[in-house]
RNA sequence: GCCGGUGUGGCGGAAUGGUAGACGCGGCGGACUCAAAAUCCGCUGGCAGCGAUGUCGUGUAGGUUCGAGUCCUAUCACCGGUACCA
């Protein structure tokens, strides 16, 4: 780079001036150092507090909000991706005339910080605050453009005191009520545990078996809000199909069938009836037991009396809660003695109970009908149960109508034949048609249930009715003589708030054996959680402390106890965004969440799908409904980015256990078509063994520190590798060879630009050089204003242009078209900087140094610096100086705009296909007629050789894309 | 188990029903260098062929279409969630 002349060599230190930005280019040659330039753009940020926003109604909003860390300890991969996404629209939307918010917070309450404070004898506080003072930092070197005027961390007094005031509202409107519930119990430790410290059926750390167990807990009612939130999700068109599907599976509303059955004990004598719900009351007829859930009183009503029921039920007691857990054990069950009625035959059925019912959806009673349920069909099969069709497809039905009027099969091929004996029909019609009823029934006893809606057979009146007639027909009788009802049901459980941990938010409620459960007045929040705190981790700190834990009652002033539970930290995480827009206010938020609020622009990882998001939803609902914001939904647009992940390695230990080992301490061995078949440690020359792709965790070592990549690359390169490598709801698979690619395109385009800068010949930079030398003592931005203002004769005369400067331009605008389309529309940032390296490798050929060749690339050069600054800000607020500009916040140029008249093509090349098989291509003028191009297509030698022998049958014209010759 | 997603060269990926493999990595060859690094230039899906070119090819099996990586049906593998990890 010996061309490379500093716009002015001897400026003295300069932090923020152009004069270090061209030594820097001289010094190193290729002069890319992008420690210095960073810290220097990021100082300049700050000391301008360049990001810092308030409402300004001159301008649209655009509230960019990425999901708010956990602090761990340190900046992972998946951070930095998720916030340099968040970063780059961001920055995008400022460049294009929106008034963005970007705020940062920490989400800091947390099962991890008692862990590490069991491990590192720290208090959770303690360990917490040091983690946040940390990650700032980390996050602050990456350069992103946020408000770090509104920063908050949740485990703050400040921030909890609303969410404390929003409940006890929420309990006085009864949203918020509490009721027993089941949770994981670690006999040993007697402590409650979290689903993630059940492994296997046992806790963690003990080892020992865990047990359900029923204890008291609070519960937000957001079943109340359930058909609101699925209604919600159809006026969300900017949220991913995946997620919307996911949450509606999983608020589940079913409309169905509730029906009371009789119930005898083995003795005969009545006792209490039994409710089952069913979302397939067509298939009534097939019902050949019940099963209820281990927990359901005629279980526990049965067991009194039955001691081998009562064991068996104990037995149901063990493992853990999660519904994963719960739903892949094998399925068991165990006759109650107790026998059914049901309600249309009369027939005595036995009642089971069964481990895969549960007690906490509709009424923990289930109707099993094992011909059209594939897991009663199990149950049946298992439990040598009756299967009984009722329910068939309409091809049986009509084979069935042809050999006899009545539908009623019995049960079996057998009692159909005895059904067909004796009569005459037409043979060849009967036997097939007595096949294939035969075979349909003998799928269903034999391979597995018949779950279709179908038309019903077996059912008495009801036979060949569909299933709205059906569900009609049973509605209307239930209901006239009061043995069941219509009803809608939800999947959906309420929220349980409770958890039995010290590092929560305190639920701010008093037990006062006269008065019950009361809320804490609230002049009296807020609740305030000890943070100077021994802890041991089996109780809870302020368990434990009797002056903490008593009080008085607020409403009889007798003596009374706090609640010791804290709250679920999703709750302090479903209304984070919005204390974002007010901070300082004196109430949860204030009317500036309506100037910011809905946010425009929701980012964060696909594993907040359902609980976060829907937490998230409910919560604004609620906001809504204390009157503190106006809108319905919380966010109007969602990205979900996948997962960070990398290669593992490691070695085998003598045990079977493994030694994982770092991919940066790995070589990679390949053969000579670059296959790779084998890894070495650097560090001893050994092989180690290849593990699977995956992603990264502690206990793979296979995690990339951001902070190391920085250190060697700068930030500009690891946002730049983030965005490129895989589209934002991908895997990104992290790469140092690829991040080392990113760094060799910047320093190409770094010298690119640095090079056409350093030319004396160039009106432009002439212009801004001369200036240079005082734009230091001036003020910023004198000299560049000088630059832009004078010198027509650097600037790009269209009509001038010769083909290769054509050519360059029409790419340039092409490029610029797609990149503003990338980035706003389809958030495909891999696509948009592949378009920006294409245009580079075109700008590196292009060696025109004419005036209007040179003015051609200033205006590339200029354009791309802009186009790339929201991915990498740091070395673009730098080369804008060295493209004469004065030192500013990018964000506050304007976003390039394409020139429609330099994408203008004159001629275009068409494929050539014969039968779909693509034979040539022709180029044709633009504006050619379909004929001229079909006319041109057949003239082709490779066309003609394909079509020999055959006669043209169709020729398909597309406009600028494709001919197709359909020949036969 | 259930719900959602993904599957394309040696690798990450591109292709919004219309020329499969853009861009990057890796690899091979060359230039520069005493040498190495860095940098620059060229080639790079498989098979056949000196080549022009042909042929096969987007997890697997079918289907719709003039035309399918893209749409439909079935199936396999992997990933995320599964209500107390966040």
């Amino acid at each position: 780079m010996q061309d490379i002349q500093p716009p002015s060599s001897k400026d003295q230190d300069g932090v923020t001036g152009q004069g270090d930005v061209a030594e820097q280019a001289d010094a190193a040659g290729n002069g890319y150092r992008p420690q210095a330039l960073e810290s220097a753009a990021q100082t300049y940020w700050s000391s301008h507090h360049a990001y810092e926003v308030r409402e300004d109604d001159s301008r649209p909003k655009f509230y960019c909000l990425s999901m708010l860390p956990y602090p761990s300890g340190a900046l992972h991969m998946g951070h930095v991706r998720n916030y340099t996404i968040g970063d780059v629209i961001s920055r995008f939307q400022r460049m294009n005339g929106r008034n963005v918010l970007q705020p940062m917070g920490w989400d800091a309450f947390g099962l991890p910080a008692e862990n590490a404070a069991i491990k590192n004898k720290t208090a959770p506080a303690k360990w917490t605050y040091a983690n946040i003072e940390h990650m700032r930092t980390q996050l602050q070197s990456m350069g992103y453009a946020i408000d770090w005027s509104r920063e908050f961390a949740t485990c703050r007094p400040e921030y909890y005191v609303h969410e404390q005031r929003m409940f006890v509202r929420l309990m006085k409107k009864g949203l918020a009520y509490r009721r027993n519930a089941v949770v994981n119990w670690d006999p040993v430790d007697q402590t409650v545990l979290a689903n993630e410290q059940v492994i296997d059926g046992r806790g963690w750390r003990t080892g020992a078996l865990v047990e359900k167990r029923e204890i008291p807990q609070w519960f937000l009612k957001i079943t109340d809000y359930a058909q609101e939130l699925l209604d919600g999700l159809d006026t969300l068109p900017g949220w991913p199909d995946a997620v919307k599907t996911m949450q509606r599976n999983w608020i589940g509303r079913s409309e169905g069938l509730e029906i009371r059955f009789d119930v005898n004990d083995a003795d005969g004598h009545a006792v209490e009836p039994i409710t089952v719900f069913t979302t397939r009351p067509d298939t009534l007829m097939g019902v050949t037991f019940l099963s209820v859930a281990a927990e359901h009183p005629l279980a526990l009503h049965a067991a009194k009396s039955k001691p081998v029921l009562a064991d068996f039920i104990a037995e149901l007691r063990q493992g853990g809660v999660s519904e994963a857990e719960l739903e892949t054990q094998e399925k068991r069950g165990m006759d109650t003695g107790l026998r059914a009625i049901h309600p249309i035959s009369g027939e005595e059925l036995p009642i089971y109970v069964a481990n895969f019912v549960l007690m906490n959806y509709g009424t923990g009673a289930v109707m099993a009908v094992p011909a059209h349920d594939q897991r009663d069909w199990e149950f049946a099969k298992r439990y040598s149960l009756p299967i009984r069709m009722v329910i068939v497809d309409r091809g049986v039905l009509d084979a069935l109508r042809e050999i006899q009027h009545d539908l009623s099969l019995g049960v079996g091929a057998d009692a159909m034949r005895a059904a067909l004996d004796g009569r005459t029909v037409d043979t060849f019609g009967t036997s097939s048609a007595v096949q294939m009823i035969e075979d349909f029934e003998q799928r269903i006893q034999q391979q597995g249930a018949y779950t279709e809606r179908g038309l019903l057979v077996n059912s008495g009146e009801y036979d060949g009715f569909d299933f709205q007639q059906a569900l009609d027909a049973l509605a209307k009788r239930f209901e006239a003589d009061g043995r069941g009802e219509r009803r809608v049901n939800f999947r959906l459980r309420d929220w349980g708030v409770s958890r039995q941990r010290y590092w929560g938010c305190p639920i701010p409620v008093i037990r006062c054996e006269k008065c019950g459960d009361v809320p804490v007045p609230e002049d009296q929040l807020p609740v305030i959680l000890p943070e100077d705190v021994a802890f041991s981790g089996v109780q809870s700190p302020i368990k434990a402390d009797p002056t903490w834990r008593q009080t008085t009652c607020p409403t009889c002033g007798g003596p009374a106890e706090r609640e010791t539970d804290t709250f679920d930290t999703f709750m302090e995480s479903s209304w984070y965004y919005a204390r974002y827009t007010s901070p300082g206010a004196s109430t949860q938020v204030d009317e500036r969440a309506n100037y910011w609020l809905p946010v425009d622009q929701y980012i964060g990882g696909i594993e907040h799908a359902i609980l976060h998001l829907l937490y998230f939803r409910f919560y604004h609902k609620l906001l809504r409904d204390e009157g503190l914001v106006q809108s319905d939904e919380p966010a109007t647009n969602l990205l979900c980015q996948g997962m960070v992940i990398a290669e593992t390695f490691y070695r085998d230990n003598a045990d079977g256990s493994k030694d994982w080992i770092n991919p940066a301490d790995v070589e990679l061995e390949r053969d000579e078509r670059a296959r790779v078949i084998g890894a070495k440690l650097k560090s001893d020359g050994q092989p180690v063994q290849i593990g699977p792709t995956e992603k990264m965790s502690k206990s793979k070592n296979n995690g990339i520190d951001p902070q190391t990549m920085i250190g060697k690359y700068g930030a500009d390169t690891v946002r730049l590798f983030s965005m490129f490598a895989a589209p934002p709801e991908q895997s990104l698979e992290w790469s140092e060879a690829g991040v080392e690619g990113m760094s060799r395109f910047l320093r190409r385009f770094w010298r690119e630009v640095t090079t056409h800068a350093a030319n004396p010949d160039h009106p432009m930079i002439r212009a801004a050089t001369n200036s240079r030398s005082d734009s230091l003592s001036l003020q910023a931005g004198e000299g560049a204003r000088r630059a832009e203002g004078e010198d027509a004769a650097g600037v790009v005369d269209p009509s001038t242009l010769d083909a290769g400067q054509k050519n360059l331009r029409r790419q340039l605008h092409e490029t610029i078209q797609k990149v503003g389309d990338d980035f706003g529309r389809r958030h495909a940032f891999n696509t948009a900087i592949a378009a920006l390296m294409e245009l580079l490798n075109a700008l590196n050929k292009f060696g025109d140094q004419s005036d209007q060749g040179r003015a051609v690339r200033h205006e590339a050069l200029e354009a791309m610096v802009l186009l790339l600054n929201p991915v990498v800000p740091h070395i673009s607020h730098a080369l804008w100086q060295v493209l004469g500009h004065a030192e500013t916040v990018l964000e506050d140029q304007r976003w390039p705009q394409a020139d429609p008249s330099a994408m203008v093509r004159d001629t275009l090349t068409l494929a050539v296909q014969v039968n779909g098989k693509l034979r040539a291509t022709i180029d044709i003028a633009a504006n050619a007629s379909k004929d001229e191009a079909e006319v041109l297509a057949l003239a082709q030698p490779q066309v003609a050789h394909f079509l020999q022998g055959l006669s043209v049958r169709k020729v398909i014209v597309v406009p600028g894309k494709i001919v197709n010759i359909v020949a036969g």
